[in-house]
Parts: structure tokens; C-alpha cells; sequence
DNA sequence: ATCTCGACAATACACTGTATCGCACGGGGC
DNA sequence: GCCCCGTGCGATACAGTGTATTGTCGAGAT
């Protein structure tokens, strides 16, 4: 029933369970995303790249969406902390620019802020910080306010410069702006005369750099939490 | 070698292939999203609603991608339109509220804004209505700044509502805050003592209802962005 | 020395987007 | 009226996904 020793194969020479964290799982998770996009992160892939069978991750995690949550909170600990004694512009403007600078090197982040409920370590200890330097705002409430309006508006811009980013990117080694990016699309529909507005718009406004015209939006809504 | 009638089944009944159009997919689509998340939508459900084989719809696409903005733009097709004597502060006003009313009803469209670039016939209509609603703006270019920055206030705040929503749904049928949805987690993190601040925000402030809290900061943003 | 338990890999399953293939039908040339 | 061909569609196929289940090996306890 048993075959001889002789040809039996040697047992598959276990190669030494690569010692595994959590750390080191998003770490590698974050590399994919890096190189290749959001999509490209898969269990199989991140677990491959650790040198470890897929379902060994489920030790550290339940679901892939937790994943997903952990590499966020790592991104939130990769900000620079605001300093406690700047007034509350300074504070806020470096926060939106933290935000900002962070996503733009990991271009997954602005896939997954705002898209999941942040409650991890470092987004707690994130959250803190900025409140607790926002003590000359007046209020605490006044001050969450503030806060959820100028995140907001952090939000959706970095994801528009994002999509904006890679439409530019796949359209060629372009840089500058989308509407040439979609140059030809946009020309024949204005053919269509439909949209008078926007191809002046397009055709004879500058457009500032993404650069200005993320500061100037930041520096309106500044204005316009300021309190009293 | 060919067996005889008898054995030889009926051909299968060629179920009269339903006609098909991308307004009748994009349309199943929506509705299977609105059912169950965007998770939902696969080609072989929205093909199967209609009645037809997955690989018929990829006459009318040639990716999912394809797929979703044409589910993003139909949603810009469902936006009220400005009026078109309206001072700029309303026009935006309704702007705002309009997505953000159709992102209530269609949760899924919230994952979608911002996150791909939006040309589609509906959304540069859209977009043209309300740039020419807004001439008493000043420069186009003014214009153009304002909206972006409103625009991506609404995106990002859009965003956060969608996700607290959810994880209230997940979190039993509570209603309110996402605070109370995870509150357990939070005692426990506050327990630690390592987030004054934000333990004090949580337990003493009131907080307002959502709807309020995006006017509010809707009102903060029009201020910010106001001419002169 | 044996038993047991926990950690891991292997396998399996249902499902995804999409490329390819082959058939059946409808319309144009004789 | 018949044939033939193109075209539109379904069936099939494939690589890849997240995850449940099963199998197996090694170490620690008795």
C-alpha cells in the first residue's frame, strides 16, 4: 500500500515560514499599490510578496476590506503632525497640504480617503492632534465644524487632481491639463455648438497649475471658516 | 452518426433575444447598484436582468469601466437644472444641494464623483448650464475657481455622509452619528486616555444632524469663494 | 514516547471581466 | 427559390479574485 522510501519524494523542504506582521503585510500591500495601482493589490499578490500562502494573511486579517482600512490609517501616520502653538490657519493649511503631498505620492490614498470610516490609531492620533491645535478657534464645535468643511473640500480636490493625473497619463506623457488630455473628444463635441460657455471656457481663460489653483480654492474656504 | 429526430432535442428555443439599448443597460445597472451597492454591478447580472448573455452587452462597451460612466453621467442627467437668472450664491447653492440629494438617492453615484473624469453628454450639459448660469460671477475664470472649489467641498462632504450612512446601516438600525455607530470601539480607545481632545469633542459637544452640518459648511464655503 | 493542538499550505468554490469560437439566422446574388 | 456569406449572438474558456474548508506537519504537553 505505502510505496518504498526509495520513491517517495523528500517532504516538499518547507521553506522556513517567512516571519510575518501586520506591519509588514500593508507595507507590502502599499508597494503594490505604489507600483501598480489599488487594483493591483490582491491577497494572492500581497502574500506572494511575502513569500506566504494566501490564507495565511487571514491570521492578521478577516476580510480584505480591513486591508484596505490598515493601509489608510498608515497613510494617515505617514502626515506631519501639526504644531501645537500655530494659529488655526496655519494649522489647517498644513493639514490640507499634508493631505495633499501624501496623496499625490500614493495616488491609491485618494481612492480611499473619505471612502471608509477612519478610526484607526493613527487617524485617531491625526484627529487629535489637529483639534488639539485648533484651541484659539473658539469653540470645539465651531472648530469640528471648521474642520469637516475644509476636509471636505481637501477630499474632492485631491481626488479631482488624482482622476486628473491619470487621465493625463494615459493620454499620453502629456502634462498640463485635462482638456487637452481629451483634446480631440472635446473639440468635435464643441463642433456641436452645444456648449458655447464651456469652449470659451476652454479656449480663451488660462488655467492655472494645479498647484495655484488647489492653494487659492484652500485659502477661500480658509476665509471662509474663519470664525465671527 | 447523426442521431435520429427522436433522440435529437428541439433547438433551445431562441428566447426571442430582447432588444437591447445602452439607456436599458445602464439603466439595470443603476437599479441592481441601488438594490445592493456597486459590488453589485457585474456584466453578468446587468446582461442577466436584461435577459441576454454577458457578452451581448460588449456591443454596446468595451469595459465595465465604460459601464460606470455611463452610470456616473446618467446621474448628472438626473440633477436639476439652474436657472439661468439666478444670482451666483443660489446657483450654487442648488448645485450643491442637487448632488448631493442625488448621491443620497443612488449611494453608489458617491463612489463614483470625483473618481473618473466626467465628459459624458449629460455632465458637460451640466456643466454648461451652470457656468453660463453663473455670469454675474465676474470673470469666467473666477467662475471656473469658484466652482471647482464648491465642487470639490460638495465631492468630499458627499463622500464622508455616504460612508457615515453606511456604517450606521452596518452598525445596527441606529440612526445619528457615526460616533454612537462605534461606540463600544471608542469607549474602549478612549479608555487609553491617549485622546483628550477628541473625548471632549465626542462627549460634551452637541452634534448637529448632517443635513445642517453640510449647510453650514456649504454657507462657509459660498463666503469663501464670493467675489471682492 | 505519544498525543494533541495550532499554524500553515493546499485545495476548492463561486464569481469576476473579457477573448475566442462556433453556430444560427437573415439578406443579397444567381 | 436556393445558396452563401456575414454578422450578431450564445457558449465556452481562461486567468484571476476573495474566502471556506480540508489536510498535514511540527512543536509542546503529558
Amino acid at each position: 500500500m505505502s510505496e518504498l522510501v526509495w520513491e517517495r519524494p523528500e517532504p516538499p523542504a518547507r521553506p522556513a515560514p517567512s516571519p510575518l506582521s501586520r506591519e509588514a503585510i500593508v507595507a507590502a500591500a502599499c508597494e503594490l499599490a505604489d507600483a501598480d495601482g489599488l487594483d493591483a493589490v490582491s491577497l494572492r499578490k500581497v502574500a506572494a510578496a511575502l513569500g506566504a500562502g494566501p490564507m495565511r494573511l487571514y491570521g492578521y486579517l478577516d476580510t480584505k476590506e480591513e486591508l484596505l482600512d490598515l493601509m489608510a490609517d498608515a497613510m494617515y501616520g505617514e502626515l506631519d503632525r501639526p504644531a501645537p502653538d500655530d494659529d488655526w490657519r496655519t494649522v489647517m493649511r498644513g493639514v490640507a497640504r499634508s493631505l495633499r503631498h501624501t496623496a499625490h505620492r500614493h495616488e491609491w490614498f485618494a481612492d480611499l480617503i473619505g471612502g471608509r470610516p477612519n478610526l484607526g490609531p493613527n487617524a485617531l492620533a491625526y484627529m487629535e492632534a489637529t483639534l488639539a491645535a485648533l484651541g484659539d478657534f473658539g469653540s470645539l464645535e465651531a472648530a469640528m465644524q471648521a474642520m469637516h468643511t475644509v476636509n471636505s473640500y481637501v477630499i474632492g480636490a485631491v481626488r479631482d487632481e488624482v482622476t486628473g493625473r491619470r487621465v493625463e497619463r494615459a493620454s499620453g506623457q502629456d502634462e498640463g491639463q485635462w482638456l487637452q488630455a481629451s483634446g480631440p473628444y472635446l473639440e468635435r463635441v464643441f463642433a456641436t455648438g452645444r456648449y458655447p460657455t464651456l469652449e470659451r471656457v476652454v479656449r480663451e481663460t488660462v488655467h492655472p497649475d494645479r498647484d495655484t489653483e488647489f492653494e487659492t480654492g484652500l485659502e477661500q474656504v480658509l476665509n471662509g471658516v474663519a470664525p465671527r
